[in-house]
DNA sequence: CTCCCGATAT
DNA sequence: ATATCAGGAG
């Protein structure tokens, strides 16, 4: 049975990374702090809306103390097109205050510090080992969720039982490779209202294919 | 569990 | 009109 399960997400991988073999963070940064910032704009809201914002921002705020220092209304202006802005302004200022205080306004790189921060959980953390700190990590978002789910890769809905879930599937090595590669497939063909089974590369190995 | 919230696709 | 978008905090 596991076993089964098992043979099944490795062939799955195996072709999503040749149909995505360029999967990567679809948001635009140059450094940690950047895309720290970037990833808490991105909640509910798409990456191509919050690379329009970011430009400016990452202009205008250098450092962390650059972020912590600005008034809350002023940032909200600034970010108020992707949604949640009093949230997420209030997150990045809080944020950067800590990375100030504690970190010499540097990121961490370390999984167990950065879910302690404050505007950062588990999937923000985990695009920040994978993307920029080249360490293991499941990301899992709600295309994540949404397509290991259509795939029976698991039967959770809770997103940590399917980070460990998937954990369990792969070896580590392959951890950032498999959250990459299924945020495209979910971005791109499985997608939440019309998904394109009929050009699906892995509609063989789903159960839910033709189900929508 | 609820709340936060604007922009876009359907 | 309504669902959805690389979620996190209380």
């Amino acid at each position: 049975m596991i076993k089964d399960l098992r043979q099944r997400a490795k062939k799955i991988l195996s072709v999503l990374e040749k149909e995505y073999p360029y999967a990567h963070c679809e948001l635009d940064f140059s450094n940690p702090l950047q895309l720290a910032v970037a990833a808490i704009l991105s909640a509910q809201c798409t990456d191509k809306r919050v690379n329009m914002v970011t430009p400016a921002l990452f202009k205008k705020y250098r450092t962390a103390s650059d972020w912590a220092d600005t008034p809350q209304e002023v940032l909200e202006n600034e970010i108020r097109s992707t949604g949640f802005y009093r949230n997420k302004a209030r997150s990045i200022r809080a944020l950067c205050s800590e990375l100030d205080e504690r970190f010499n306004g540097e990121v961490p790189d370390d999984f167990d510090e950065l879910v302690k921060l404050p505007g950062i959980g588990r999937k923000t953390a985990n695009v920040l080992m994978v993307t920029v700190f080249n360490k293991p990590g499941i990301v899992v978002d709600t295309h994540v969720t949404r397509v290991s789910r259509r795939l029976a890769l698991t039967k959770h809905s809770d997103p940590v039982k399917i980070e460990f879930a998937i954990q369990e599937l792969y070896p580590e090595k392959k951890w950032g490779r498999v959250s990459h590669v299924m945020v495209f497939h979910g971005r791109y063909c499985c997608t939440a209202r019309k998904p394109e089974c009929n050009r699906c590369p892995v509609r063989r190995w789903c159960p839910s294919a033709d189900k929508f």
